[in-house]
DNA sequence: AACCATAGTATACAAAAAGATACTATAGGA
DNA sequence: TCCTATAGTATCTTTTTGTATACTATGGTT
């Protein structure tokens, strides 16, 4: 183990993946690449515009996204996701895989509790 | 890229490092091996013995850790990593490694822009 | 009898995150 | 002239997290 505890960085990269619908719009760029304001928002049903504006803008204050506005009416607005931002992608493959035998872990737990009763 | 978006399970994995005290409480039990409540308290200044015990809680709650009460007074109480709380290390150490990184990425972005001012 | 240590609970409060809803600007089309 | 589409803001309310502080039980020590 080679994390000291006090000079832990895990936060760094967790604040930023932390917020309701920050691994969906990232997953979203890296698989589709570039979208639009608009095209993000009807593959993330639920979440508001203001939501999707505020976590947009957390991503691309830490340079994970890109964010291109083209001078029209109506207005086109164009996201992707940095080089930089690329960087992430191994963790949030990482913490899906995890998360996926995380499932099944809780659904065997329940089993177990069924069977005992 | 293999995630689909529609079957991200990233929050899962996420949803049990979140909480301003988790990743650092893993870090000392995995550093430390079994460690008292106390011990653990003692190793984070700042933590409150309320917001202690409910993250240890909701760890638990997961099997992510493992709690021991030793029938004496005063009290005693172990906690512990549980093998299955050990597969997230490999996630912990990404993090920490791209946090990192990271810290060094916003302070180039820092000087850069001392020097255009 | 008063006090200590440990591992908590209980209660109240403050701050941060998220949600609901309404509003804006403006070129082009009916 | 009114409506549509796009990418937002502005406000207000609710929910979730976190902080502060006080309280509890009990065997052993002074």
């Amino acid at each position: 183990m080679k994390i000291e505890p006090e000079l832990c960085r895990v936060e760094d990269a967790l604040g930023i993946l932390v917020g309701k619908w920050k691994p969906i719009i990232l997953l979203h760029l890296l698989k589709e690449g570039t979208q639009r304001f608009s095209e993000l928002k009807r593959s993330m049903p639920g979440i508001t515009q203001k939501m999707l504006t505020k976590q947009l803008r957390e991503l691309e204050s830490e340079d994970i996204i890109e964010r291109v506005v083209y001078p029209q009416v109506p207005p086109k607005v164009e996201y992707s996701i940095t080089e930089y931002g690329r960087s992430l992608q191994p963790i949030l493959e990482m913490m899906h895989e995890w998360g996926t035998k995380h499932t099944l872990h809780k659904m065997e737990k329940l089993k177990n509790k069924e069977n005992t009763l």
